[in-house]
DNA sequence: GACCGGCTTTCATCCAATGAAAACAGGCCT
DNA sequence: AGGCCTGTTTTCATTGGATGAAAGCCGGTC
């Protein structure tokens, strides 16, 4: 046969699936059968299936979505909103207290995913979105996700080239290695214009009985007169998060805590 | 061979994510070989494959839940997330106004989804859940969706038996009928009693070129003195919600609007 | 009216998928 | 300790679902 024999259908379902980014929600079933490096017959008979289960949808532009179904079933995911109906309570109330931007992430593999954001419409603007990913080592939450990320994980991102970000982005693995230890010395993060010239974020963990599970944070304007003094409050929050994880229980058992895994 | 042959790998890795809900979110290898009717030795290829890409994700007492990355893909979903991004300001305005809960929904099918949720803390609790499903006939929402939805889907609710939620909730497919007519014509729908005794709810349809993709509502108690005050309200919301998707283009196209198939 | 890009269907071939069976791993009761 | 569960993992011979080249189809464009 032609392209690689080897590969399993399986493979090829998630392929098609990971065809589809932020930056590329729609696609016409070429580009997808492009992205996935499938055949176009095999793509059209997996797509169809996938749009037969809701998994895709179809646009009146005939271009291929992710459908309604997949997000009900992605929405069922423990770290996803499982974590978010858990912590949205405190964000909100962090919000409610400072009026800043409030972010909670996880971490996934070599970068941070953000879970939710409450984004206070007088704060700085920050550019994240919910489900998107980011580096780990500029904003608050990816130093402390970083900071009590099991070592090997840490050696793997201080190994790769730290991408800049300003002027300011700590690049030096050795700067970067302080800094973690500090992380872990005083309970919080805080970065500053590390991502843009324009914002700081204070960033603490989120602890299960494994280990950091996440981490909150506010962003706010770098000139902010007493940044210092909103590391208390953020570190209040996330021990309340941390309370909370500990004593939760799904009716069938306890938040997954690190996926056995790492993914590729 | 033993089981039904004839069912593609992809309806199978489809099942095993079926398998999964609100109310079994994290299952043994067994229970989802159950679940999805496949034998344990299949069963258990696939979610070795499904967890190696990150859909599902093991904890540490064994059992399989869905993993960050398939929510991180379903967020991708226009009529999920992005539906969610454009309405979330509207409906904070709209919590602001109000301080009662504040809901918002496509229908799927012949159910309804909740795409998200204010639930004010000194408003009638409800009993929704972000990524759950429920009935259209009952709540304000629904009546919306079904109100607008095409005469087809209507009829297949019609014909269902209609569930009855208090002694109060419309089961009558003669007075469903009449009340969605009214519905169309008064251009909301009010929900009195119909899913908890303690409940009303008011909702407006968000159109699109297309129709009525999504409703927006209110739930208050049911006791309260001017719930037909609160219709222009939930209205303008809903006008405010439509215009925002008419407008609104994603990178490579327009957010899609009913998907072309249903399912089943 | 011929061309072109993208989508859909056909059909003979074959390898990934399959499941019965058996081995393996704990936990629990005796 | 031994036996007996329940649940998980591996083996291996067999086969049917998946495959992709090729051809047909559709709608727009030069």
């Amino acid at each position: 046969m032609g392209t690689q024999p080897g590969r399993s259908v399986t493979s090829k379902v998630l392929a098609l699936l990971d065809a589809f980014s932020p930056a590329t929600p729609a696609l016409t079933l070429s580009e997808l059968a492009r992205r996935a490096e499938l055949p176009l017959p095999t793509a059209h008979r997996r797509v169809a299936e996938l749009v037969a289960w809701g998994a895709l949808e179809r646009g009146d532009d005939g271009r291929y979505r992710i459908g309604l179904r997949l997000w009900e079933v992605g929405s069922l995911a423990p770290r996803g909103l499982g974590l978010r109906e858990l912590a949205l309570p405190i964000m909100e109330d962090l919000y409610e207290v400072t009026h800043e931007n409030v972010q909670l992430a996880v971490r996934q593999d070599l970068e941070l995913v953000f879970i939710e954001r409450i984004a206070g419409r007088r704060a700085v603007p920050v550019l994240t979105r919910v489900g998107g990913r980011f580096a780990l080592h500029a904003t608050g939450v990816g130093l402390v996700l970083l900071a009590y990320a099991p070592t090997e994980v840490q050696e793997r991102v201080l190994a790769a080239p730290l991408e800049r970000y300003t002027e300011l982005t700590v690049t030096d693995p050795v700067r970067l290695r302080r800094r973690l230890a500090e992380v872990r010395r005083v309970g919080y993060a805080m970065s500053d214009r590390q991502v843009t010239m324009d914002a700081l974020s204070i960033a603490a963990p989120i602890r299960a009985p494994e280990g950091v599970v996440a981490a909150i944070s506010l962003v706010v304007a770098h000139d902010r007169a007493d940044p210092v003094a909103l590391a208390p409050l953020v570190q209040a929050a996330g021990r309340v998060l941390s309370r909370a994880l500990g004593t939760y229980r799904q009716p069938t058992g306890r938040v997954p805590l690190r996926s056995r895994h790492e993914r590729q």
